[in-house]
DNA sequence: CAGTGGTCTAGACCACACC
DNA sequence: GTGTGGTCTAGACCACTGT
């Protein structure tokens, strides 16, 4: 109880670190029920308050996971392993190991809602597919599911002037896809500009997503060029940090 | 459909939510103060509590910054431009525009620390490095600086074995830097692979950063690859979110 | 049903920023 | 000094989860 001069942290803090600690150490796996509310009231005479503001800082530090009537518990983190660059020619690349288990396995990354409509470009998209501000696209919003969880949102935009009439319009674009019907148009992919970052959701993307609190969302805005650097496709992804290690691997 | 869910919500949802609206409708520009607790205990008749609730969801948003002392204020995003794959070499690519404005302007990145010691190879780096787990390795962290704010830390670790002796184990590499004296070594880095994550910041990594609630990071581990398939480097790279975009381009 | 986390109140003291 | 955000208390009611 009297341990007033060690350090000048506040009590939040110092409950939230020796939580963190004892997580780390391994004494609560990934699914174990931590402490609750009451329990660390009790156990360290503090308001309520505090006892949330302890558990509110795991929680945004993507360690931790509160289901509510249930209690809190340590988050796992089993990522997708996305492959950016897809020549993977096999070279005894590779020595060394990756990192994180890439636990694709045999689940399956699959389409939960599609859906296409027309309109005019967001400025943003005008301008990286080089088309006049009145131009419209097609836009392609699709949402990815893994094991009943959804991990990707994207939407893709392509020219009007390009696609219409095309089946990239329709919501099932056929073999191979929107590229492979680019192809056919004669503009197919050659190039990629891949520009990522990562920040916090808004309340939209989390509830998409399913993300609980302390889970960023990684930015993806990638352009395909065809041969002679005309761009055909704009495509903004929002991935589930938590589900997720990007990869690119490329020669000097 | 009709949109009443924005009335369904709690007390500091609904404040949440219109000074969000109020920031994207360009009424806070970036930098701007915001109304403050006392303010929003006044505006919304609520406790000081349910005021500090609204103002932290922003904050968890990552939109909005508190100052202690000060006041709320808006966040701004300017990133600099990491690309990837160095290999600019010039064609036409980009008919259409980056995303994000590149601002790398003349502003230096400068390096902040640096700290070069030996030791044992922690499990992980071992396995990237394809070293047995007894193995030593040079370790060199640094830190770097833009503007006087620390935009991202490095460590980056090299089998004992082959760089011992060698300006690699210096603080000053000399010119051309780790990969320079690699090359002398016959283990010039020719291929390379990134794995990036995003992930919340423990709480040393956003003191070490000056982060900001709200501010996630990237991870990116790399592995430097010799001819032959050989495991030179690997680093781990801590990148502030708000500071970065990273940039890969690459050929289908 | 009992227990959990989520929201909310109405106070309080503190450290810090700005004037 | 005054106002700010940061911490903390001691209550309360609610919605939800589990059994």
């Amino acid at each position: 109880m009297a341990e007033q001069g060690s350090v000048r942290r506040t009590k939040y803090q110092r409950i939230a670190t020796e939580l963190r600690d004892a997580i780390q150490a391994g004494e609560y796996a990934p699914g174990d029920r931590l402490p609750g509310e009451n329990e660390l009231m009790a156990a360290y005479n503090v308001a309520r308050m505090t006892a949330r503001q302890a558990l509110g800082v795991l929680q945004n530090e993507g360690i931790t996971e509160a289901r509510k009537g249930a209690g809190v518990f340590v988050r796992s983190f089993r990522p997708l392993r996305r492959h950016g660059i897809q020549r993977l020619s096999g070279g005894n690349w590779g020595s060394g190991q990756s990192i994180w288990s890439a636990d694709l396995g045999e689940r399956a990354l699959v389409v939960d809602r599609v859906e296409v409509t027309e309109r005019t470009a967001p400025e943003h998209v005008a301008t990286a597919l080089g088309l006049s501000p009145t131009a419209t696209v097609c836009v392609r919003s699709r949402r990815f599911v893994l094991d009943g969880k959804p991990v990707q949102t994207a939407v893709s935009y392509l020219p009007s002037e390009l696609v219409a009439g095309s089946a990239v319009t329709h919501e099932d674009t056929g073999p191979g896809g929107t590229y492979a019907r680019l192809a056919e148009l004669g503009c197919k992919p050659v190039r990629f500009r891949e520009e990522l970052r990562s920040r916090m959701p808004s309340t939209e993307e989390a509830t998409e997503l399913g993300l609980s609190s302390g889970t960023p969302v990684i930015q993806i805005c990638r352009t395909a060029f065809a041969e002679g650097g005309r761009a055909v496709e704009f495509s903004e992804l929002t991935l589930d940090s938590a589900s997720y290690v990007l990869e690119y691997e490329f020669d000097a």
